[in-house]
DNA sequence: CAGATTTGACCACG
DNA sequence: CGTGGTCAAATCTG
């Protein structure tokens, strides 16, 4: 799989043995339990009254009160509880370290690079999220440091489709100094790859009537399977619009997916440039079981669909989803707007 | 065997 | 000169 190098360091050689086998199958029940929770809450909220098309979501008022706390809170334990697992899981992978043949050639190696550009803009985005934060793309893992002034190293990341695309999008993580169960992420470029695996949302048209409403959210590849992953209803006079962001107010149960949407515009070259402080794009997404929240802060408009730029490529406006255990999180009931303080760009996670 | 991670070394910035 | 970002050989894993 073009494993989605999600996790911070830790994980052994490939990338994708996260936990052990007993922790995955409680996680796919567990995500299988909470996907069919979200389809009940969806199935009871539309039975109520018909959501008009363009309305925020869960405007509409639920059919039955109390029916809508109950399975989010049926949601909410069924998220902490893969949290909690992720976390466990995440945690002990102790591996064999393998032995460095010392004498690398001994001698000088021959001559070496010559760019090795040292970084000295902000990243156009920081998100810090309990997570380990698999957004979907595909990203390579290419070097570990510890720094100054704090206890975890921080992992450098790259696209994995920079050899071949000379794609320039890189992340760090790190884990946050205040909460190790935290992870501090920041995003550097845009992805300029067009990865077929990395088209977020699949809809099969050719699936039965009772499934017409079903979104697979597509990881990176295929080889961790989408099948045991949850998947979110949108209602049928909802249908994805790829161009908007109102699918969006559907989707539950996943941590921040903004990185993703970020990166699937196709910028022709890198971009730093506008990074102040001020303009970057934080996102925090709070730790399950807990009033968790999702902040979302304003980012150059260059960096959201729709904001300028080139649309030609790619569709503006997808988003992708994590679709590994490891990357989901609770978000509830918070709204966040981001991008140009437009029309569109509201969005909300509901629960 | 291909592709991913690990990790020490290199090198640009400040 | 210290720090942080990147390189690339070694190693691991499916």
């Amino acid at each position: 799989m073009a494993s989605s190098a999600s996790g911070v360091d830790g994980g052994g050689g490939r990338s994708s043995p996260p936990p052990a086998a007993a922790p995955r199958a409680v996680v796919d029940s567990l995500m299988d339990l909470r996907g069919q929770a979200e389809m009940l809450r969806n199935i009871i909220v539309h039975q109520g009254s018909p959501t008009p098309p363009g309305t925020p979501a869960d405007a509409a008022a639920p059919a039955a009160p109390g029916t809508s706390e109950l399975i989010d809170g049926m949601m909410s334990s069924l998220s902490s509880a893969l949290s909690a697992l992720d976390t466990t899981t995440g945690a002990g992978q102790g591996r064999r370290r393998r032995r460095r043949a010392s004498a690398v050639a001994g001698s000088a190696r021959p001559q070496r690079r010559t760019s090795t550009r040292r970084r000295s803009h902000s990243p156009f985005l920081n998100m810090v999220t309990t997570s380990t934060l698999d957004d979907g793309k595909s990203w390579r893992k290419y070097g570990q440091k510890h720094i100054q002034d704090s206890p975890n190293p921080r992992s450098y990341y790259r696209c994995t489709h920079r050899p071949d695309q000379g794609c320039r999008a890189t992340r760090q993580v790190q884990t946050s100094d205040d909460n190790p169960s935290q992870f501090v992420i920041s995003y550097y470029g845009q992805h300029t790859c067009r990865d077929p695996s990395t088209i977020p949302l699949v809809i099969d048209a050719g699936a039965p009537p009772d499934c017409a409403n079903l979104i697979s959210f597509g990881s990176t590849t295929m080889g961790a399977s989408t099948s045991t992953h949850a998947a979110t209803i949108i209602p049928p006079q909802q249908a994805f619009d790829p161009t908007s962001m109102l699918f969006v107010s559907r989707l539950v149960g996943y941590s921040s997916s903004l990185p993703s949407q970020l990166e699937n515009r196709c910028g022709s070259e890198e971009v730093h440039s506008s990074s102040s402080p001020a303009s970057e794009l934080a996102a925090v997404v709070g730790s399950a079981g807990m009033t968790s929240s999702v902040t979302v802060g304003s980012a150059p408009a260059e960096y959201w669909p729709g904001g300028g730029g080139d649309m030609a490529c790619g569709p503006a406006g997808t988003a992708s989803f994590p679709s590994s255990p490891s990357s989901l999180g609770i978000v509830t009931g918070s709204f966040g707007s981001f991008g140009n303080a437009g029309d569109d760009d509201l969005f909300g996670f509901d629960l």
